[in-house]
DNA sequence: TCTGGGGTCCTAGGACCC
DNA sequence: TCTGGGGTCCTAGGACCC
């Protein structure tokens, strides 16, 4: 039986809601309708385009170049800061909330992105006037502009929505998939990235068409899974469900691209322990403990290199987690190369009630922990920069999320 | 004033075991 | 007196996504 899948899309979302934003401030320019980005902050050398409008993609600039790119192609380009992620959020949330009201099998599959199964919702209307209806309203009640994609499977469907922009419906079902999708470059493909394309053009595939009709056996020898991958959604095929129930992070991590190159390992330490404070808070939010500590490291040559280490049992707290973060940067540390960004990730996450009790581990609450609950009561209600350890002080009024896609 | 940050999944190679 | 093979677990690195 077919599936009724719909991928809803928000046209330059971070720089729509931006402009929604700035309007509602009372704004006289609706910066949807010039040649400008949304930038990173480029004196703290986060200097990349986060969202482009319509009339800067016209210029060819694209999404996570630099803006000293962005400026080659276009000098004039106007750069504008971002809003909090949070405030995203927010309009992220309008979007869901409406969705919401035609089913609850809903995908949250980024900030800006949703699928939708409809497949147990469709009685006197079609899939593709549901489709159009949700476009209207979007643009009606929200503000801002979708691009909805209608298919049979959710590859089709996402697809679909990148077709023509902005505000548009489009649908891709199977007996569309030869004019439709065929005849777009390969590198259209959803996973296909920049490294895999070069790789397939050199063996004469250039358009969808040719990777659906190159044989499967050859591409799964020599790409494996992923061969296999790209090859069944070159011929539209994709069996996936749509994720409907909210699911808890197997990672979580945070990194910093420093203002000035670090030389010395003790300049690291404080700001390695607000990174850690964050991700535990995090943790601890989620009910989650973690197994294992990792750490990446990029030179002021771009040279990436992490490191990981097994804690000796799982756990959710700042002090023990540091604990292990800072043996793993003391071992990594390379003496030679300035570093330019740091960053921690905890991994193997379970839940807290299935945590594996330790034989070292002595599993009675203990005094950090118990200060650590009180710490982030605080934070909940306050704002996470409300409080903060002694050793981040200096640092963490230094280190602001700027969270982008 | 050149190159973000948060994720997921996969692979290759080494250690170790039987 | 030559150097198995299957399996698991772990780590580092990389591709891809938004």
């Amino acid at each position: 039986m077919n599936r009724q899948i719909l991928h809803v899309d928000v046209n330059n979302a971070f720089l729509s809601w931006t402009a929604l934003e700035m309007l509602k401030n009372g704004s006289k320019i609706d910066i949807r309708t010039e040649p400008c980005i949304i930038g990173g902050d480029e004196e703290n050398r986060r200097g990349i385009v986060i969202a482009k409008s319509m009339k800067a993609k016209e210029y060819g600039i694209v999404t996570a170049e630099t803006i000293y790119s962005a400026k080659s192609k276009c000098p004039w380009i106007k750069i504008y800061k971002g809003l909090k992620y949070s405030q995203y959020k927010e309009y992220s949330q309008q979007l869901y909330c409406l969705l919401r009201e035609y089913t609850n099998m809903i995908e949250r599959f980024s900030i800006d992105e949703c699928f939708l199964d409809m497949t147990q919702h469709l009685k006197e209307r079609t899939l593709l006037e549901i489709g159009k209806e949700i476009n209207a309203r979007v643009r009606k009640e929200l503000g801002f502009t979708v691009n909805v994609g209608v298919a049979h499977n959710k590859l089709l469907a996402k697809m679909a929505s990148d077709f023509k922009k902005p505000d548009r419906v489009h649908t891709l079902f199977e007996d569309e998939i030869a004019s439709k999708m065929w005849t777009l470059p390969v590198s259209e493909l959803f996973m296909l990235g920049k490294k895999t394309v070069p790789k397939l053009n050199s063996m004469g595939i250039h358009t969808i068409g040719d990777l659906a009709k190159y044989d499967r056996y050859e591409m799964i020898q020599k790409f494996g899974k992923h061969g296999d991958l790209i090859w069944e959604y070159a011929n539209g095929i994709d069996h996936s469900e749509v994720k409907y129930k909210k699911e808890l992070p197997k990672s979580i991590g945070h990194s910093i691209t420093l203002p000035e190159d670090v030389t010395k390992i003790d300049e690291l330490e404080p700001i390695l322990l607000t990174l850690t404070e964050h991700i535990a808070f995090q943790l601890r939010r989620y009910h989650l403990v973690a197994n294992t500590v990792n750490l990446q490291l990029r030179t002021n040559q771009f040279k990436n290199f992490s490191h990981q280490k097994k804690l000796l049992y799982s756990t959710a707290s700042t002090k023990e987690i540091y604990k292990t973060a800072k043996e793993i940067l003391t071992e990594m540390y390379p003496k030679e190369s300035p570093i330019r960004l740091l960053g921690i990730k905890v991994d193997k996450l379970v839940n807290k009630e299935e945590e594996q009790i330790s034989f070292f581990s002595n599993r009675n609450e203990n005094d950090s922990e118990k200060l650590e609950k009180t710490v982030d009561a605080i934070k909940s209600k306050f704002g996470f920069y409300s409080i903060t350890l002694a050793g981040t002080l200096e640092t963490s009024k230094d280190i602001k999320l700027i969270s982008t896609e």
